[in-house]
DNA sequence: CATTAAGATTATAATATTATAATTTGTCAA
DNA sequence: TTGACAAATTATAATATTATAATCTTAATG
């Protein structure tokens, strides 16, 4: 037998086991203090909070989560900037943090491989759960969910496909074709739409769906060039309008899949000398910070995006927590705002 | 002996172990194709491939990064909203995602216990890098960052305090001083200077110091009651205004340390009928999408956040590749945009 | 004083991966 | 046909935690 040197002691790397050892007490003791406290008796507990307070020792999640303990909660979310979904973000991270949950962001583009390799990305961290913008559009990322059986929760458009799980949103039809009516009821007679590119992005489809049903139900005809796609950008908002006037010198109304467009094409108007709403109207979605706030102020869908981040990551603990009647569709209400710029 | 009942399989989890198993090869063999395919046989891979995509399995990252392989980076970001965190938040999501790494968000608060809780929460899921926004504050929590330690970027301040570890950032208090110069030097005399609450907050502090060092050099009586503090919303900016003007009929300009706040007022100025910049000149801090756009167009400073967000993690993840000769503090450039509103 | 029960603590095993060391297989030359 | 060497593969051990089962302590009771 080879004997080794008594006096190696490495320099133990800081754990339960380490903590235990300081203390002079077992691993699984350690280990309950910070999960189970009143398992432990209140001098060891004592002692133990003690030396891990010393030491600076903060527990190994890896480790809780490979054991089954796992507090991560992966989400998939489009570009940050100008979408509004910056507000969903804080939802979620809030009510995350509330729960005692941390979050792993990964950013996703409206394709589908993009998307397969965000989901796989977070599936690799074996998160207990999922919150993911839009449906899922491809088949091999919705086997791949699937098979995972971890609890998902997609914030989205609620009508249309079959929900992997779970789904939070809002009727993007619903919303759409209110305004357009709103729009009509006020005496605009030509009403043009301008969204962000709508190919593989569910919500948008389904708000241009939307004006196009009120737009048949009100007998007006529907030129499919008073659409336009911009990037979602106020020089985008800016130019759609450009466009649009130009084609159609009677439009009076313009309704814009974004407040950020919006806006733009306000600030647009501006520079022209033309009055909002007398020259042209101006409607936009999502009621930003700004719109209440802009001149003249912006009539809009409002959708509380906040509340939904919160509410996805609320249905998502439910079903953790063992609650086996959490509602499978949840369709937030919605707002038209109706201000001064249509 | 007790005899185990020899039928009984529980469902294996899919793991390298299970790919193995189905392929007829050892764990460390599929492990192999996974991160270091050249040292298995093409046959052999082709072999392990094929069943890990027939399975679709999604190798653990958690046992992983246990094993010394992590490649997460945590981050700590105040609230998203309106404050151009977003393009920061999505720079570093860009590059993390194209070095391979996810990217564990947590939103924190300028408070210290805040902070330091954030800190706890990251740490404990053994990131191999964090960065930080503004630097840390509490004495516990650079012990604890210091003690893990894991490499640390602070997007932050470049004046003051020693670092961590690596900065990268701009010199708040130069573009502050810079903003102010540029306004005098347009004739303005009577500056205020609108920003949203610093305590707590390096960069707002710095930038203030900036605005009253240029004052002081030019020879301009700094009222204290020509600041104010304001929430960052574009009311706080439109109230702002309205208390500054209120205040000092003769106030000819006012700097907002926020594009945010600056927006709100110009609408603001816009309701007054008042003609910006010929009643009041407006200037902004960060250069977001709209200010190119609003009308009037918008002087700004202009910060490339998005930048910011990329160096900072590219700067960790050379760290991490061994490049020990990372810079330890990136100053960014910054530009005055002179557009009309000033 | 032995027995019982409750409470507190400890031992064991399991989670999935991978660096390292050990072993097998294959090829070529002597 | 064996030895040497390289390539390919496998065995072992390590990472940190925790549910479960097992053990130990203490006090009270008959």
């Amino acid at each position: 037998m080879i004997e080794k040197p008594a006096g190696e002691k490495k320099p133990q790397r800081l754990g339960v086991r380490e903590i235990a050892k300081r203390v002079g007490v077992a691993p699984m003791t350690v280990s309950r203090v910070l999960s189970n406290p009143d398992m432990v008796s209140p001098e060891t507990r004592a002692r133990v909070l003690e030396a891990i307070e010393q030491a600076g020792f903060v527990p190994n999640r890896l480790a809780s989560s490979m054991r089954g303990n796992g507090r991560m909660i992966g989400t998939v979310v489009p570009p940050l900037i100008n979408s509004g979904i910056a507000e969903q973000v804080q939802g979620m991270s809030d009510q995350c943090h509330e729960g005692g949950y941390s979050m792993l962001l990964v950013q996703g583009e409206f394709t589908q491989e993009a998307e397969e390799r965000s989901i796989r990305t977070l599936l690799g961290w074996r998160p207990v759960g999922m919150i993911l913008q839009s449906f899922v559009q491809s088949e091999a990322a919705r086997a791949l969910l699937q098979s995972s059986a971890v609890p998902v929760v997609e914030i989205s458009e609620i009508k249309g496909r079959k929900p992997i799980d779970m789904v939070v949103g809002v009727s993007n039809f619903e919303t759409a074709y209110a305004m357009t009516m709103h729009l009509a009821a006020k005496g605009y007679k030509r009403i043009g739409f301008v969204s962000t590119p709508v190919h593989g992005n569910d919500r948008l489809q389904q708000r241009r769906t939307g004006y196009h049903a009120a737009l048949n139900e009100l007998g007006f005809t529907n030129h499919g060039d008073m659409e336009v796609e911009v990037p979602i950008t106020a020089q985008g908002g800016a130019e759609a309008l450009v466009t649009l006037t130009a084609r159609h010198k009677d439009i009076d109304a313009i309704f814009f899949s974004s407040d950020t467009l919006a806006v733009g094409a306000v600030q647009e108007c501006h520079r022209r000398g033309w009055v909002v709403p007398g020259r042209i109207a101006i409607a936009g979605y999502g009621d930003m910070d700004l719109a209440a706030q802009l001149y003249p102020p912006l009539t809009t869908v409002k959708v509380n995006r906040y509340e939904m981040g919160r509410r996805a990551v609320r249905q998502l603990l439910a079903r953790l927590g063992g609650d086996t009647k959490v509602p499978t569709i949840t369709s937030l209400g919605f707002e038209i705002v109706d201000r001064e710029s249509a």
